[in-house]
DNA sequence: TGTACATCAGTGAACGCGCGTTCACTGATGTAC
DNA sequence: TGTACATCAGTGAACGCGCGTTCACTGATGTAC
């Protein structure tokens, strides 16, 4: 048996991450296998020793946005087991904050791929849709277990959230960008308050 | 002078006109100019004719949803002269509506392509933008001219319609798609009562 | 401990298709006479 | 009114590049002895 048995395992994880980067900033036709590969410091053809084709990569690209990324490590390392609702204020603001802004590659693909998404295959759908209700659950735990409208708040603040950086990445206008997210984010942590 | 002068326009319009709808459905990458031309009634070759590029005709199409395309001409003939109040509700209606997440390719650009906006060029990006400050202007009518918030509360319509009809169009739950749609209309209505 | 070996992760050249773009052409049209 | 002509919108074959995918190979690794 050639290898450790977890180098396989990692070289994967390599390369999905390196994807996952790529496709957030450029979607998912812009960017190539050369690419990816190269970003992962392998070559073309060993692509298809871990994957079959290019849709599956991408579906797991989509679904590696979880709890482990560098996107939600930042907001656990600001304050060790922070309340819910302490988290949802901060996973608002660093949401809409400029940094997110300007580094789409690093961070989450609810906002960077949606219209790829609303067009791609099933597998990337059901990716997509996992981590939009992972979302919203995380909001859903910063209002009372009784809030009869905590279901709908914490959606809203998904959709805001989501459609503001959207829409300022759509944009050139710098006041226009900063403005669209500022008015998310208000109303956003007004709904926390409700 | 072969053909009347007025010829070549409406030829060029019917081109934007068939892009606009394949460019809503598919994006920008996955429509060929082959598909657009055939949908125009016209083959391949003569496409230079009339646009300089691809990237011309993407511009084009997204500058062309305007106050004469099939979604805003059945707004208005929904009734002659409303208030902008009642055209601001009725656009809301009407853009979380199930006929538009039904038939993307007739309506708006705003929700359809903003991913693919975000990694365009420069002039798709005006022309997107463009669409956005007047979408925003007209729910901006519906409120008093002194009302020091009506331009954050159009802004967060727009926002929240985009985020809501964005998301609904990525996942495949009937559920999600409906809770979506019905949550974000029923707040952006709300703000109009603020 | 040292050596031969089998495995298979990784390499890089090659294939083939799709699509944006070019180009030589054709034929419908309006004008001149 | 009828005919010859110039224009140029539209045609469709061809070009060329990029990229997903395949494939014969290489060489690093762990194991057997």
């Amino acid at each position: 048996m050639p290898y450790s048995p977890a180098h396989k395992a990692r070289t994967r994880a390599r390369i999905v991450e390196s994807a996952r980067g790529l496709f957030n900033r450029r979607g998912f036709e812009q960017v190539t296998i050369d690419e990816v590969m190269a970003a992962a410091g392998l070559t073309r053809g060993g692509f298809y020793n871990h994957f079959r084709s290019k849709d599956e990569l991408y579906a797991e690209a989509v679904r590696s946005f979880t709890m482990c990324n560098p996107f939600t490590k930042r907001l656990a390392s600001r304050a060790r087991r922070p309340s819910p609702r302490g988290l949802a204020k901060r996973i608002v603001d660093l949401y809409l904050s400029d940094e997110v802004l300007a580094s789409v590659d690093e961070q989450c693909p609810l906002y960077a791929l949606p219209s790829d998404v609303a067009r791609a295959g099933l597998a990337p759908r059901k990716a997509y849709t996992d981590v939009l209700r992972s979302m919203t659950r995380l909001y859903r735990r910063a209002f009372a277990a009784d809030d009869r409208d905590a279901d709908r708040k914490a959606q809203l603040m998904v959709s805001l959230c989501v459609g503001g950086m959207v829409l300022a990445r759509t944009t050139n206008d710098p006041e226009l960008r900063a403005s669209l997210r500022k008015t998310a984010r208000q109303q956003a942590l007004a709904f926390l308050d409700e």
